[in-house]
DNA sequence: TATTAGCACTCAACTCTTTTGAGTGCTAAT
DNA sequence: ATTAGCACTCAAAAGAGTTGAGTGCTAATA
């Protein structure tokens, strides 16, 4: 049986119509929108070819059709419209995203949240991750009697507080012999062997104790180590409880059980290795727990360099057309934002 | 009509038993316990004497009683049961707590998860606020061709880019102004004049254009001010789904909403200017929104300073014994954590 | 005088049955 | 090829009946 056009603008309608209302669609409905000039019993006739052929599925015999994952997958390739968001929300966009930022992750935090406003959806993003952290300056600042704070600038701040008897001056020789050594290197330029060479300095022209450069220095390659790391948010995960497919509450709370795994979240969002904004919907998604749900993922650039990741999580009768387009625009608009600021707390 | 010693253990048990089952509980079932060794007419003679007194509410003619917000209040304050919490959990929370922190909020936020792990209720803790940072070392770092970073070292890290054409060399000189004058400092004894005064410095003895360096000190200024404002994290807010008193999606939406403003909750949690574990219980909650929850809140300290505040919110028949402990627990953990770490991201 | 056994009464919650209506598939007419 | 018409299906809503936990009151009892 062959796919024709007015089957396609069957589906369409059906699915169109099952986004907004999520009750099953029956022929009549669509007989009524009249866009097509067919009776009931024709639509009728078509739902049956579309029903045998894949795409929509019967939920009992005396209910309408709702889409199945492969029809949902057709109309995200094939059928769905292009949504176009207005002049003004876009503004609004940039206004929102832009103004006043002056650290990157919490800029990052706020498209996360302005996806989850524009679409409510969840929305999940993830920091940026670059292979090429740059090492700016590192610095060693006595805190306290016995501790120091370790701090290393890159395109963003590390910090953390190390224990050691090092005094102030031996602070500052050791904060130099780092500078001179690390400054500029990426983090995966930095081996161990290279802050052993370090600790040799150290030990050999400052005199300072073996025992006490060793702790600190693994303290240091340990950050260099972490530098990497990303975080990943959720917002919006109330959305979940909007949407009818969620009624029963103990649905509802296993995903925000799966929300509040990070590491499982990051795992999932890290393997959806695009280009541009793509869906994965319904049983494509890995995890058992989202197979009622669709995942629509973008990578976002700075400076030209993919490093982070934005999706949105909902039912598999999304918006899939406004999810698209707002994603696509918010990850555009973050690549803009290396402009203006780079930075963390 | 007076509360006798019987009236008391009968209120205790009932409310006991309510807090488990969430079910109107009954004459009967208060009776077989045996406890009292009487009969359930009696118990009932007595349940019909709370009711009238206000501790216990009959939600229909033919149920059993759940107790009244001043029922509850009264249990809190003289019924309850004092929870011991065992070694065992105690060790495990210190295990958890103090284990390889080298940053404060973060730890912080550990301390948030495990209030939430212990109790099972959503929990809501605030980053550490002290009027009394201390400046130890400001810091000015290039990091792109017209923009640098701006560092500033207190117990914790605060960092910023500021766009701005200073040079490099200017950096280092302007930092060591800044040091100078600001190091051992705390946030509220730089006032604006005292900023005001380095700009004389600056643009006087360094010769630095006043529009660049007022540009730079604006920002110093603002985060300087911005030192002491605090974070609330919320943790497990998925488990009030498990509680049937929010078997309503909608409700459960409502409060969801609620503790996703985080004006609002920080509002909410510092106007318990409380001294140990507190508990707000139902209507004597201010929102509306928590008219049948409680919510029970304890200071943390940091250096013997109160500087932060953990917060558990439930429904209202909470185990009000054990998260009085737990938070009690947790709260002295913290307050022992400052000698090991101290730090932020 | 305090306690309790006994009993009629109440009412939410459950079960079972009936009704409703949206929707289908098939057939015959256009 | 399309459509009007009709019998059929079945989930969901509405209604009717049943159950049972729980009460309040009264009269008997310790």
């Amino acid at each position: 049986m062959e796919l024709n056009d007015r089957k396609k603008l069957i589906l369409q309608a059906i699915i169109d119509e099952y986004i907004v209302s999520a009750e099953p669609v029956g022929s009549r409905a669509i007989s009524k929108k009249n866009e097509l000039g067919l009776s009931s019993a024709t639509i009728r006739n078509e739902m049956a070819d579309l029903e045998e052929m894949g795409y929509l599925i019967q939920p009992h015999t005396s209910a309408g059709r709702i889409p199945s994952d492969v029809g949902y997958r057709f109309y995200v390739n094939s059928l769905m419209h292009r949504y176009k968001i207005g002049v003004e929300a876009i503004e609004e966009l940039q206004r929102e995203l832009a103004g006043r930022i002056t650290r990157l992750d919490r800029a990052i935090l706020r498209a996360g949240y302005l996806a989850a406003a524009m679409t409510d959806y969840t929305t999940v993003i993830t920091t940026p991750v670059g292979e090429k952290t740059e090492i700016k300056k590192i610095d060693l600042v006595p805190v306290a009697e016995d501790s120091v704070m370790l701090i290393i600038v890159t395109r963003t701040v590390k910090s953390r507080v190390i224990k050691t008897t090092l005094t102030g001056d031996e602070c500052i020789s050791v904060a130099q012999v780092l500078n001179a050594v690390l400054t500029n290197k990426t983090a995966d330029e930095i081996s161990y062997d290279v802050i052993q060479e370090i600790e040799n300095i150290c030990c050999g022209k400052l005199g300072i104790e073996p025992k006490v450069i060793i702790n600190v220095l693994n303290f240091v390659y340990e950050s260099i180590s972490e530098l990497d790391d990303g975080e990943i948010y959720v917002e919006n995960a109330k959305s979940i409880l909007k949407y009818p497919e969620y009624r029963d509450v103990d649905k509802a709370r296993e995903i925000f059980s799966f929300l509040e795994d990070k590491n499982n979240l990051k795992k999932l969002i890290a393997q959806t290795d695009n280009d541009g904004v793509r869906a994965t919907i319904g049983t494509e998604n890995e995890p058992e727990i989202l197979k009622d749900c669709s995942l629509v993922t973008v990578n976002y650039s700075l400076d030209g360099k993919a490093v982070g990741k934005l999706g949105v999580i909902g039912p598999k009768r999304m918006n899939y057309s406004q999810v698209f387009a707002s994603l696509d625009l918010i990850s555009n608009e973050i690549d803009k934002l290396i402009g203006y600021i780079s930075n963390d707390e």
